[in-house]
DNA sequence: TAAGAAACATGATATTTATCATGTTTGTAT
DNA sequence: ATACAAACATGATAAATATCATGTTTCTTA
């Protein structure tokens, strides 16, 4: 990864307050930066490979990424979507492990690596940021435990449904309120778990029943109550 | 709940050294010792249910307990099993939140109830217990993220297989070479993410394959090689 | 130890979802 | 602007799995 031209300085970062370091000391953070580097990444590069050697952690400056596993037939499955502010690749780090996820920009990302000694170090003098990391992880379990119960138990209509409403909740909405990331029906598939024709498929159903407006990628919800119904969500 | 007849010491506990704690000093496990409320749980009972305030975390001395979710029609999904030496919920009290899952034993166990207050005061003052706990999170969570991919991906049959290796690693196995846990075809359905039946025949199609032998709720590992393949793991 | 309940088992059938086939549209690079 | 590939779409079919029905076995407890 060569560093990009500009070096965002993490104290002048816009995400610093809704980051994991939201909480962590001034001192502290001089030492990643005298440490981090930036880059910039086009979309569809790799950031790290599933299996490869945990090297550090990537916080997200600006952009989406996916982090996604190959399944036994070499299919995707999307198991995280990341976004400004989020970091990246702490699991491998933690867990002393390889990444057990590639990371890949869905959009130009900018991007910065903290490399595993500094943030392991800081992370053993630094209380609040361990806190906030423990936060940051029991969030993701619970949200990956609701995930599995819910592909064991529900429908594929009803996990497209939710899908659609977690990618509003994870990207919001942009100017003409379409929902604010652009996936491939094929992604939309991998983060359902589902075949991509029946994905599309559904997709379109919920467009010709005007739950959904379709433009391309753009996916505008235009019956925000309907798409909770068919979700089948708090029961 | 009440407590115990016997209090079991920290210090004393065969554990000890094969938990989170494993690194915790002495001063803080003093701490936790003095406020800690040890009780016996009767098989089938309830320790904590999905949706109640999060009190404290559980340390399990000795037994088999179960984590489930509910799901939409009221069908329990199991995302975890504990036995000794883990600690439950955990995640909650992390979070802020409420339990996500109701956490029932699967045998008589002897569980040591540690309030809130006291596990985070001591996570913020012991750098080496929050590592350990980042550790555990981490494992878990790529678990669970293994969990989503094979659920999204891998027939019934595969799955069902995985989960009696799964069995194995977790709980080993008893003095006759069984898995050393008893658990109803429903529940290995609801760990697996099926229907009953289609769990039971499957694990009768694997009992007249000499994959494995069943006597009542005894399962018997016989041909570790073909379960794997079974399984299809490792591609 | 008998009665009732829970668990286990298995066949028949329905439903869901994946796969295969094929054609169209859209995007991209020369 | 054209050519090519990727993405999207949709019908037909097959396969996987759930559901329903029913009977048996095993476990509990009075």
């Amino acid at each position: 990864m060569k560093p990009s031209f500009e070096h965002v300085e993490c104290k002048h970062c816009s995400n610093r307050f809704n980051s994991v370091f939201c909480k962590t000391e001034h001192d502290k953070m001089e030492e990643i930066e005298a440490l981090k580097i930036c880059s910039t990444i086009k979309k569809g590069e790799t950031i790290f490979r599933e299996g490869s050697y945990a090297a550090g952690v990537y916080c997200i400056n600006a952009g989406k990424i996916k982090l996604s596993m190959m399944g036994d037939e070499g299919k995707e499955q999307i198991v995280r979507l990341a976004k400004q502010g989020d970091i990246i690749g702490y699991k491998a780090l933690l867990s002393g492990d390889r990444y057990s996820s590639t990371a890949s920009a869905l959009e130009d990302c900018n991007i910065c690596f903290i490399p595993k000694e500094i943030f392991l170090v800081i992370l053993q003098k630094d209380a609040a940021l361990s806190f906030e990391m423990m936060k940051v992880l029991s969030n993701e379990l619970k949200r990956a435990e609701e995930k599995i119960t819910h592909l064991a138990q529900k429908p594929v209509r009803e996990r497209v449904a939710e899908t659609i409403l977690f990618l509003k909740e994870t990207y919001g909405l942009d100017a003409e309120n379409n929902v604010n990331v652009a996936l491939t029906r094929e992604e939309i598939a991998n983060l359902v778990g589902t075949a991509t024709e029946t994905a599309i498929r559904l997709l379109s159903e919920f467009n010709k029943d005007k739950i959904i407006e379709l433009i391309g990628k753009k996916i505008k919800i235009i019956n925000q109550d309907k798409l909770v119904k068919t979700a089948n969500l708090y029961d």
